[in-house]
DNA sequence: TACCAGGTAAAAA
DNA sequence: TTTTTACATGGT
């Protein structure tokens, strides 16, 4: 199955961003899986073609619906997304001009699913992104579903059957299992309609999500930019964010998430993707990868 | 060892 | 009403 996307897009560096910002060590694997119509499906993506941009899927057998999965990938995969009004507008600015012309063809992944997105978001509460990595990973080794050689992430009827210690045993704390049982079965019955969140304003989107208990003001921005792929908005009160802010916009000063807003607030309607190319370039300079491109 | 790390809800003041 | 605290793991 061959995934035109609009480009530039470079799909190498972008997984390699994901690697990076999921906590594990980058990786040049494109393999991932996920829950499809009930299975569980390992899927295998590269990069064939440049320009156009075209992401090859390998996957024996290709998923059923194949239309409709299709579309999923494209969601996946950020395939709409057009880099180039963005970057014309960076340009300008003598400060975003190097950083975007070597980040060219980056986009942000989505996760497979916003449920597991949830997940990520909560068990980031706080601790490093490290310590929420390996809780996370627990997590898919006790409770995920064999696709082949990949496991794929539980769905909240998985964890809905679940109690608190079983998600403790993983090292989340008591607080953050509560919220990840109970955010889980009101998703299993459909009292909370994740489906819905993809056509919600972000405004009138992140009152809903800060109304369940366990998603303050954080969790919710960063679903909508991490999981949503909303490009405007941001996580102001992000420990990283105001790094990088302040790292590349404000003189290496300590930002208040106020601050942080204020400063960013000229690069609408791209707020959300600009701190995205902040924390990229500041996470390729750390790994020394801007030589190896 | 102590402290910080891409917060939040609930208790205490 | 506002401020303070408990919480989990991994790295330094």
């Amino acid at each position: 199955m061959r995934i035109i996307c609009e480009g530039p897009y470079d799909f190498r560096l972008s997984w390699r961003m994901l690697s990076a910002f999921s906590g594990q060590s980058a990786s040049r694997d494109g393999s991932l899986a996920m829950w499809w119509e009930d299975r569980p499906t390992a899927i295998f993506l590269r990069q064939t073609s440049q320009e156009p941009a075209v992401i090859e899927l390998i996957s024996d057998p290709i998923p059923k619906e194949t239309r409709r999965f299709q579309k999923r990938l494209r969601t996946v995969l950020n395939a709409d997304l057009e880099l180039e009004p963005f970057y014309r507008k960076l340009r300008r600015d003598k400060t975003f001009r190097p950083i975007v012309n070597s980040l060219i063809g980056l986009k942000p992944f989505r996760p497979p699913d916003l449920f597991q997105m949830l997940v990520i978001a909560i068990s980031e509460q706080q601790i490093s992104m490290t310590a929420a990595y390996s809780i996370r990973e627990r997590l898919l080794a006790s409770f995920g579903t064999a696709a082949g050689k990949l496991t794929a992430f539980p769905r909240p009827r998985d964890f809905a059957s679940l109690d608190v210690d079983g998600l403790r045993a993983c090292g989340l704390s008591r607080r953050k299992a509560e919220y990840l049982l109970e955010l889980a079965q009101k998703a299993s019955t459909g009292e909370i309609d994740i489906a819905a969140w993809e056509d919600m304003p972000d405004d009138e989107l992140i009152e809903l999500l800060r109304s369940y208990r366990g998603v303050g003001e954080w969790t919710a921005e960063y679903i909508l930019v991490r999981g949503l792929g909303r490009t405007d908005v941001v996580p102001a009160s992000d420990l990283g964010v105001r790094r990088v802010v302040g790292h590349y916009l404000a003189d290496g000063k300590d930002l208040s998430p106020q601050e942080v807003r204020e400063i960013l607030e000229p690069w609408a309607p791209w707020r959300g993707l600009t701190a995205f190319y902040l924390l990229a370039h500041y996470r390729m300079i750390q790994m020394g990868l801007d030589q190896a491109q």
